[in-house]
RNA sequence: GCCCCUAUCGUCUAGCGGUCUAGGACAUCGCCCUCUCACGGCGGUAACACCAGUUCAAAUCUGGUUGGGGGUACCA
């Protein structure tokens, strides 16, 4: 299989080892789940290990709640992992834990060198920049490169402390990125930076690199963002060859971010950007993988309805685009839908189920608390549903007045204004038709003809004209699964009683 | 300011120098099917940002312009 890029983007390791690494801060988001899916994918094409970390260095920020978020999240969008979290060690995996190891390669970076201690503060640099006619944001001026000890020692006797710095060496720096091709940030473009702080906190530029090289990854696939950020850490990663400490430096791939409305990257406040939010309206796994795939990538030129075997079986980084993508609800939706139609109707009715629950239709959650009328009832219904919703929860309402007998059936708003003295007729007709019908005749098909006999050849009604008046009656809605099969199902006694009742609102 | 990324229908994309009067999907509009809705079928509207250059030939290669995004941190 050859695609365009093989030529021309760099062949892949041939045991790529990748991981997915998030910092546990707030709600599950589309876009860090759009990152797992193209590095999960991308593993299980290559037949390649997917470690999952977490970069957890912010203690203000990173919760528990959140941690305990994405790994549900994961685990519902069924993207596993082979290393990582809760598989071995965890002590290896989350870096809070991880603090010495990274004051220890540290201190081996500036022992060797590769790093200095710098005293200058921010408001020195500024100084400096402004007193030589450099603008502000210039950045730091490597000022403290080559301080002698003295020096350091009168820093140290003002009780200042030192951060560290690397060195960065005075050329250009590139890489060939498995999305955009050759990058190349030219010497000077960025000066040295902060790995620890004074008071001895790593930072990302640090800990990021150091953890990757410890568990060897070799294939870096994250978003944008971090581009920035690829020339300090492939400087860091020479350092850390020559320690010992690196075995490579790895393969980056720079993926396209999740747009929100307008030009900005989804944020937290959009609510499409909330994977949850999205669950509770009904999207099923396969359809929303399906369409996060497509934000960057495409299956093939006419086909973008397609499954998780067979994302895997196509999916090459080196294929995505790498411009940012808008998460279009519409479509997301729509992709949803077939994935919904696709489903065997005992597995749509167990999907479901949580929806049902929720609004109190059903008595469980779980498929097998169900009694056996239940479960009948609702095997029943299914395929008269699943074809036309586009989301679970849309099941709801459709299922609603098949299932819940008892109740007192609500109107949809703005349904019983347009009724008039015909539609009065047609319900007594159909009444008094019903009525007639022995209980072993009560099937679809025999209401079907039995009705259209009396209210559109008898009555002369064009067939809209006469069930729509009927529907209303058995669904309070304008709109319902179909009709003859939902009289059937909600039987004689109760059918009788809607009608009648409606009848008499007119 | 400087640095980096980016640019095909409204949106997601196919396109890899001739097969492009630019293909598919969503959305949208019309028609058909039809007990409603959905499904399905048929058809329509709709895009190569701009300017140079290379070439017999450019959506495709090169340069520039413009637009968009990101960075320029002791954030990630």
């Amino acid at each position: 299989m050859s695609t365009k890029n093989d030529k021309d983007k760099p062949s892949i390791p041939e045991h790529p080892r990748l991981r997915f690494c998030p910092s546990p801060t707030g709600i599950p988001h589309v876009g860090m789940i759009h990152t797992a899916l193209y590095n999960w994918a991308e593993a299980r094409h290559t037949g390649g290990t997917l470690i999952f970390r977490m970069e957890d260095t912010d203690d203000r920020r990173d919760t528990k709640e959140s941690l305990d978020m994405i790994i549900e999240a994961l685990e519902w969008m069924g993207i596993d992992w082979d290393e990582g979290i809760g598989k071995g060690n965890d002590d290896l995996y989350f870096q809070s834990r991880r603090k010495e190891v990274y004051q220890g390669v540290a201190k081996q970076l500036f022992e060797a060198g590769f790093a200095y201690e710098s005293f200058s503060t921010a408001e020195e640099i500024a100084e400096r920049n402004k007193a030589a006619g450099r603008p502000e944001t210039f950045g730091y001026d490597g000022f403290d490169r080559n301080l002698t000890e003295e020096q350091k020692e009168a820093f140290r006797k003002e009780g200042r402390k030192p951060a560290l710095r690397i060195r960065v060496p005075d050329e250009d720096i590139s890489w060939d990125d498995l999305v955009r091709g050759p990058i190349t940030y030219k010497a000077g473009s960025f000066p040295d930076f902060v790995i620890v702080r004074p008071n001895g906190d790593p930072l990302y530029t640090l800990t990021n690199p150091v953890d990757d090289a410890i568990l060897d990854v070799n294939m870096v696939l994250r978003g944008e963002d971090l581009l920035p950020s690829t020339p300090r850490q492939i400087v860091l990663y020479e350092y850390l060859k020559k320690l010992g400490i690196a075995k490579q430096t790895p393969l980056f791939g720079h993926l396209p971010y999740v747009m929100g409305e307008g030009n900005k990257k989804l944020s937290k406040r959009d609510p499409q950007s909330n994977l949850f939010l999205l669950r509770d309206m009904g999207f099923i796994r396969e359809g929303l993988l399906n369409y996060l795939s497509l934000l960057g990538w495409s299956y093939s030129a006419d086909q973008d309805v397609f499954s998780m075997e067979e994302l895997v079986a196509k999916f090459d980084v080196r294929d995505v685009k790498a411009n940012p993508a808008r998460f279009d609800l519409k479509k997301a939706i729509s992709i949803n839908a077939s994935h919904i139609r696709m489903l065997d109707p005992e597995d749509f009715v167990k999907r479901c189920l949580p929806y049902l629950f929720k609004e109190g239709i059903v008595p469980a959650d779980k498929w097998d608390e169900l009694s056996a009328d239940d479960k009948a009832l609702l095997l029943r219904i299914a395929p008269l549903v699943q074809p036309r919703v586009r989301l679970l929860s849309e099941a709801v309402p459709m299922m609603l007045p098949l299932i819940d007998k008892a109740g007192e059936l609500e109107f949809e708003e703005g349904s019983l204004e347009p009724l008039t003295e015909g539609d009065k007729a047609v319900l007594d007709r159909a009444l008094k038709e019903l009525e007639n019908v022995q209980d072993e005749e009560w099937k679809a098909d025999t209401l079907h003809t039995l009705l259209t006999d009396a209210l559109v050849n008898e009555m002369s009604l064009p067939a809209k004209k006469a069930f729509n008046p009927v529907r209303l009656a058995i669904s309070g809605k304008k709109v319902s699964a179909p009709l003859f099969e939902s009289l059937e199902i909600i039987g004689k006694p109760v059918v009788i009683e809607r009608i009648s009742s409606l009848r008499s609102k007119i």
